[in-house]
DNA sequence: CATCGTGTTCATTTCTATTTGAACAATTTG
DNA sequence: CAAATTGTTCAAATAGAAATGAACACGATG
């Protein structure tokens, strides 16, 4: 089997779609989750792959996506890349064809403790970290002072706690 | 009082920092903030802003936080709106100064709830009206593909119903 | 083992977001 | 009411993020 022949379904959806273009159904999912990854400030490029994966129901190729998503390949590599490590995306094997095959991976709990562990827990343990650091400072100021920026390291403290807090409700409730 | 006349209390504070600089623990607050908006995807500005009226005793005016901040004019302004939109400062009175003096408002309640009603629904609001969107696309789909998208479609509205009972529930949390 | 097919990386380019700076509006002061 | 002070707005400049495209690495294939 020579390696440019595709599929017999690929063949099938291609002829719905002629130079590659997409669907109706296809550019809102697209639309859909270019939004939702801006709101958690990835670039662009990671949310038109996810959302052309969640729409179509065969495994896509690297080529694929860039063809229909007008991407190079460098930015659908790297684009994979982030979502292979959320967890948000995965490969599958296909067999006859040398290239990786990649799939949405819809259960939401994993993304979101992904999500969880690599972004926000890290920015909670800096920020206590940093108010450690000011605790420090705070020794050393004159006793005046002292008192005023004292009861403003306690708010920071409670939001820490809060945010502590939150993570692992968060994550439940995602879960659940 | 000419108008260059500072209070006592600004006369002291700035003796105890030559020429506007910044002491470590107002450094430490800001920086905390920055890396805080940065989160939520505002402007480095904005973060500056709020850490040093944080970190500061006394209210500060337009020209304290440029001074001390090296920012422009427009750029503090500008923060200054943003972060009376979501109620994170508010000016205070100070007698015979016409200038707007503004201090921190620390609580987390107020700013969180801004921060949802203003970023987080209108997000989820266009989010489902798109997955209504989809829904009418779906109905013209050919059967055989039908079953498939709409098994998609489920999970879409699975996630808008969590999406909708996790913010209330977020607000509650951090108010609390 | 030379070539081809596939995917990654990274310097450069392109595009977007933020900041600047100056013009303006509004208000106060003498 | 003219001049000075304060704050806002917005076009232009700048900094920063993301995409491109070409070079590279790696394995497969003949």
């Amino acid at each position: 089997m020579p390696a440019k022949t595709s599929t017999l379904a690929t063949r099938k959806a291609a002829a719905r779609r002629p130079s590659g273009g997409l669907s109706p159904l296809e550019v809102e999912a697209i639309d859909l989750f270019i939004s939702f990854v801006r709101l958690l400030g990835m670039p662009k490029s990671v949310g038109e792959i996810y959302g052309l994966l969640f729409a179509s129901s065969e495994p896509l190729a690297l080529d694929a996506l860039m063809e229909r998503l007008h991407m190079s390949k460098g930015a659908a590599s790297q684009g994979l890349k982030v979502l292979r490590s959320f967890g948000a995306v995965r490969s599958v094997y296909v067999a006859g064809d040398r290239r990786d095959h990649y799939v949405a991976d819809f259960e939401l709990s994993t993304f979101a403790s992904a999500f969880i562990k690599e972004e926000l827990q890290p920015h909670l343990d800096s920020g206590a970290a940093r108010i450690g650091r000011m605790e420090q400072h705070l020794a050393k100021l004159p006793k005046g002072e002292r008192e005023a920026a004292n009861a403003r390291l306690a708010k920071l403290r409670h939001w820490k706690e809060k945010g502590e807090a939150m993570l692992p409700w968060l994550l439940k409730f995602l879960v659940a």
